[in-house]
RNA sequence: GGGCCCGUAGCUUAGCCAGGUUGAGCGCACGGCUGAUAACCGUGAGGUCACGCGUUCAAAUCGCGUCGGGCCCA
């Protein structure tokens, strides 16, 4: 049976009494259960990072993420969709570390690692349960019950496993390079951490002398003075030219070398007065030139090494266009090293202070704050040309905010720029949504792919699996736990550090193989998610089934992130993309397009939203903001309109509730098929429409076209369910018998709230699930129990009917010119009129069969189309044509002027036309004019008012007569009648007593001419209708009909 | 310096891939409707579709350039 719903939209009452259905009646697992057996969908969940907050991009991401699946779902498609979390690496340490008021590595290590990685680990599974509970709020249905999370040992073997392939595809490295490393955290990040804003350095101009000549200086420019002490070698440009230059300033004079070009800004800054051109060098001369480190007496490390001068072509015109060199503190520099063979000189531990190698006199000090030391020092050695301050961007450890430094380490890596090719051959088999995330934004990030540095110096993280030998430096690398065990002899319940810190074995050569103590960077973790979450490697069958995933979605910022590191870790393991199609979305900002931050205060939590707004709107809200891979600006007004949208959709639903009920509504007058020839025009019509609405959205969807689909779903709501069908089918719910035109009403409204609650469904799908609950289960227990088991409504071709649909449109286009004439002559809607005429300009207006509609709609008594062209009978209105008169009729121009105002302007045309001049009078003299000097406009006569539409003019004929004026009146007894049942909150069946009272005599003849028909509108079993009559009942009221005043009582029989 | 995206009414946006009258919502003003009604409808004001050049019969849409914003890289 169907119930009556009462009340507004209630989102949070309706949500939570649909997620206990849900939850008791088991309906996500049955879902998945029902569609086992049919085509394979692969999606794998983007593992958010267990932070325990979800904010509203993340919200949003699983918004998307689930109404694809719903919408798979329904599509008879099996579905994989374990949920993931992301719950290693420094984020957590970070935390945890200051729960504890840890400030280094040290304090770790007094704290014992293996607590340290417990709380980790508590740490991370109960963020992950909290974030588990808010997602769900949403109504995300992912598998939650067994999701894959990267601390599980299963999950840390896929990512060993995949390091064990990368090493037998002599993809593994380890080597030297300089990394970006934080001090703090001591351990080296990957770029995609950095986060790089702007920070105020030094700018120094420093004189490095020339071996040979005397006082004669190369002149570099740094903003990282503390590198100075490992400087080895100054880059130029191998184009530009140099200038070897005598300067003068207060105090002395020097000789200095640099860019042509660059002279007289670097002398300015450099106080010099004057200054007299030596000679110039080419870039080949320059690599000649030898110098001497500024601070030699004080970097013992210095000595022996080589200073020279070196080509490079990323040397700029800038500053002195000499570049200060230091390969152990620049990746450029490294590079640059590394090719001209020069020293590797790192003076700086992993803690950012400098080792004895610079020398007894910074030993210790933090390199950041060595800056003033090294510029004092520059100073004293008259080796600092300029110093100044500079602000630029600079880079800084994503989680701690530590200005990150740049040092030579040894680390491991993956050779991925080695595949860079392959890479972009697999990118561009992949679909991406839209185009160019793919082609432009993805394709350019792999171009300048580089190695990945896939170790880091930390604990809480999946161990690196490489042993190698203290004695002869074999190396292994272990695949599994099983392996290990192999080797070891020894059983480990849990692979993280320390325990496995611990495993040795003895090698072949007789030495002890031991673990590189390092942690895999967490981006390799989820790197590997697409086949750890099927459980490969220990499990091989789902692999086979399963991979490679069919789609996956993230946020733009992942470009760089998972898009990436999912290709990279799959390209090493499998050489293979492991995903099909990738739809990238936005970020969401606040309404000024702002990035959402604690530091400006204007942070919106999904569930603050959930509870203002429930999670349907949240969710038809994001998906239609604006296009997926568009930033979304959050905005609580358009929360508001969504919200009102949805309300309308709840109050259409609502609306045909009681006369169903009434009429005892059952699942045989529901088939729809019964009624085919009771069928109106607007039936037919809205049934067209949700199938094209099906279509449409079907369309949408296959190209991710989010915002389309809820565009399309709000229009079919507003538009053309409520604003128009419900209105037209409104009378036909009030009549009393079985009638099969009521019947077929309500059939065709009840076979489109179904559909569109099977359309709805993946978006919002607590709404359409309450509807469909009552409408659907409520009348056929048979019925799949929950509107996610149906199927998608495909749309039905045969119901479709695009000229129906055209047809309407016009309708209403004509419908709203008509009331839009009816206002420019004051004619209220209510007050009928006799006739309506439409003239269409050139193509032919095509009612079909809609006629009756339109008079319903207009409350028009006729409807006339014309052809094309033709008009109704106009009136014809001149002007004079000054310009045209005067020159002929001179000082009489006025006259005529006078006489075309009083003129029969029909006439006038008609003598025009006939014979080329027209004659007038004016004051007893005649004038003649010719058809220059006349305009004719055509205007429809007093009685017509016009107002234009898409394909002509429509006018009303607003002449009133009796039968109209009496109409009219009943129609506004009858609207305030119905007012004061309301005010008695009476029921739509019972019948009332009701007295109107009529104060003017004209007035009264016209209503009684309609007081059978007022009587039966308002079911009043007893009526009276008069002049002076006595009001009796509980409810009497005052009105005012056209400025007659009308007296009411009304009272329930 | 490079790559990508964005720039449409006061605000938020649709349309752009596939060229053919810029469409909506909010807000404002006026009017209407009333058996869904703490709703709803109509009308009005408000747009150099950032700017310039080009392609074309035709450009918000395609191409090139400029300016402004965002993200990423260097």
């Amino acid at each position: 049976m169907i119930t009556e719903v009462t009340g507004q939209y209630n989102a949070q009452d309706l949500e939570s009494r649909i997620r206990q259905l849900w939850e008791e009646a088991q309906t996500y697992r049955k879902v998945r259960e029902m569609r086992v057996g049919g085509k394979k969908f692969f999606f794998v969940d983007g593992p958010p990072y267990t932070t325990g907050r979800i904010h509203l991009g993340t919200a949003w991401n699983k918004v998307i993420k689930d109404s694809v699946l719903r919408y798979k779902s329904m599509n008879c498609f099996e579905v994989k969709d374990r949920a993931g979390w992301d719950m290693h690496g420094l984020p957590i340490e970070v935390k945890v570390e200051e729960s504890f008021g840890f400030r280094n590595k040290k304090d770790i290590e007094t704290y014992g690692v293996d607590k340290f990685i417990q709380r980790c680990k508590e740490f991370a599974l109960r963020q992950k349960d909290d974030m588990t509970a808010q997602f769900k709020i949403l109504g995300a249905w992912l598998d939650w019950d067994d999701p894959y999370m990267t601390l599980k040992n299963e999950y840390l073997e896929a990512a060993w496993w995949t390091l064990k392939k990368a090493n037998e595809h002599n993809l593994l490295e380890r080597g030297l390079r300089v990394v970006n490393w934080c001090p703090r955290c001591q351990t080296a990040i990957a770029d995609s951490e950095v986060e790089y804003w702007d920070e105020t350095d030094y700018s120094i101009y420093v004189k490095f002398p020339v071996e040979g000549e005397e006082n004669t200086y190369i002149v570099i420019w740094t903003t990282t003075p503390w590198t100075i002490p490992a400087n080895v070698a100054v880059a130029v440009n191998p184009t530009f030219e140099y200038s070897k230059v005598r300067a003068w300033k207060d105090g002395g004079v020097d000789v200095l070398i640099m860019a042509s070009d660059l002279v007289e800004p670097v002398l300015k800054i450099g106080r010099y007065k004057d200054y007299e051109l030596l000679g110039t060098l080419s870039a080949e001369e320059m690599q000649k030139l030898t110098y001497t480190h500024p601070l030699l007496d004080l970097v013992p490390g210095q000595k022996g090494i080589k200073h020279g001068v070196h080509a490079a072509d990323f040397v700029t015109a800038e500053n002195t266009g000499c570049v200060h060199i230091a390969p152990g503190h620049g990746l450029e520099d490294y590079e640059l090293g590394m090719k001209k063979h020069l020293e590797i000189f790192c003076p700086v531990g992993g803690d950012g202070r400098y080792t004895e190698a610079a020398g007894e006199k910074y030993v210790g000090l933090y390199v950041k704050e060595a800056d003033t030391d090294v510029i004092r020092d520059l100073e004293e050695h008259d080796r600092l040309l300029a110093q100044g301050r500079l602000t630029h961007r600079y880079g800084h450890c994503w989680r701690c905010k530590t200005p990150i430094i740049f040092i030579a380490t040894s680390q491991w890596f993956l050779r991925i720029s080695d595949l860079r090719d392959k890479m972009l051959d697999e990118v561009s088999k992949i679909t991406w949504y839209p185009e160019w995330a793919g082609s432009a934004r993805f394709s350019d990030w792999i171009n300048n792919a580089r190695d990945w540095c896939i170790s880091r110096q930390r604990y809480w993280g999946i161990p690196l699996p490489i042993w190698t030998c203290q004695k002869c430096g074999h190396l292994e690398v272990i695949g599994t736990a099983a392996e290990l065990e192999e080797k070891c002899g020894c059983k480990l319940s849990d692979l993280h550090r320390p325990d496995v810190d611990a495993v040795t074995w003895e090698c072949s050569c007789g030495g002890k193989m031991v673990r590189s103590p390092d942690v895999f960077d967490v981006w390799f973790d989820s790197a590997v998610a697409s086949w750890a979450t099927l459980h490969f490697p220990s499990q091989e069958k789902e692999f086979q089934e399963w991979w490679p995933a069919d789609f996956i979605t993230e946020g733009h910022d992942q470009t760089r992130g998972w898009f990436y590191s999912q290709l990279g870790a799959s390209m090493v393991s499998f050489g293979r993309a492991p995903y099909k199609s990738v739809l990238m979305h936005g970020f969401t900002l606040d309404d000024q397009g702002r990035k959402m931050s604690k530091s400006i205060g204007n942070i919106v939590q999904p569930e603050e939203v959930v509870q203002k707004f429930g999670a349907d709107i949240l969710r038809a809200y994001v998906l239609g903001a604006n296009a997926p891979w568009e930033d979304l600006h959050f905005s609580w007004e358009a929360l508001e309109n969504t919200a009102r949208m949805l309300n309308i959709f709840w109050n259409a639903y609502r609306f045909a509730l009681p006369y169903m009920i009434l009429d005892r509504f059952d699942a045989e007058k529901a088939d729809l098929s019964r009624y085919e020839k009771s069928l109106r025009a607007e039936d037919r019509w809205i049934l067209s429409r949700v199938n094209s609405l099906a279509e449409d959205v079907t369309k949408s969807m296959e190209e991710y076209q989010l915002h389309r689909i809820i565009r399309s779903i709000s229009d079919f709501i507003l538009e053309d369910l409520s604003r128009w069908y419900i209105q037209l089918v409104r009378p036909r719910t009030w009549i009393e018998q079985d009638d099969p035109d009521k019947l077929a009403a309500y059939a065709t409204i009840y076979e489109v709230l179904v559909k569109l609650s099977r359309i709805m469904a993946p978006f919002t799908p607590f709404l359409s699930e309450a509807i469909y609950q009552n409408l659907v289960v409520g009348l056929n227990p048979n019925a799949p129990p929950s509107v996610h088991m149906c199927e998608w409504p495909k749309a039905d071709a045969s119901r479709i009917d695009k000229r129906l649909e055209a047809s309407m449109s016009l309708v209403r286009e004509i419908s709203e010119a008509s009331s839009n004439a009816r206002q420019k002559s004051g004619r209220k809607l209510r007050w009928p009129v006799s006739d309506i005429v439409i003239a269409p300009a050139k193509d032919a207006v095509d009612l079909d069969n809609l006629e009756f509609v339109l008079k319903g709609q207009t409350n028009s008594k006729k409807i006339t189309v014309l052809s094309p062209g033709e008009k109704p009978q106009m009136d014809l209105e001149m002007a004079p044509v000054h310009k045209k008169i005067g020159p002929v009729h001179k000082g009489e121009a006025r006259f005529v002027v006078e006489a075309l105002k009083t003129a029969n302007a029909a006439l006038v045309k008609k003598q025009l036309d006939e014979s080329g001049k027209a004659g007038l009078s004016y004051e007893g003299k005649n004038y003649d004019i010719t058809a220059e000097m006349v305009q004719f406009k055509e205007k429809p006569p007093e009685n017509l008012s016009a107002a234009e539409f898409s394909k002509g003019f429509v006018y009303v004929n607003v002449t009133l007569t009796p039968e109209l004026e009496s109409e009219g009146y009943s129609r506004e007894i009858i609207r305030r009648i119905q007012d004061m049942r309301k005010e008695l909150d009476l029921r739509v069946e019972d019948q009332i007593r009701a007295v109107v009272d009529i104060e003017s005599k004209p007035i009264l003849d016209l209503a009684l001419r309609q007081k059978d028909h007022i009587a039966s509108e308002v079911r009043a079993a007893e009526f009276e209708l008069g002049l002076g009559l006595e009001l009796k009942g509980k409810l009497v009221k005052d009105w005012e009909i056209e400025g007659v005043c009308v007296r009411i009582s009304v009272d329930r029989k």
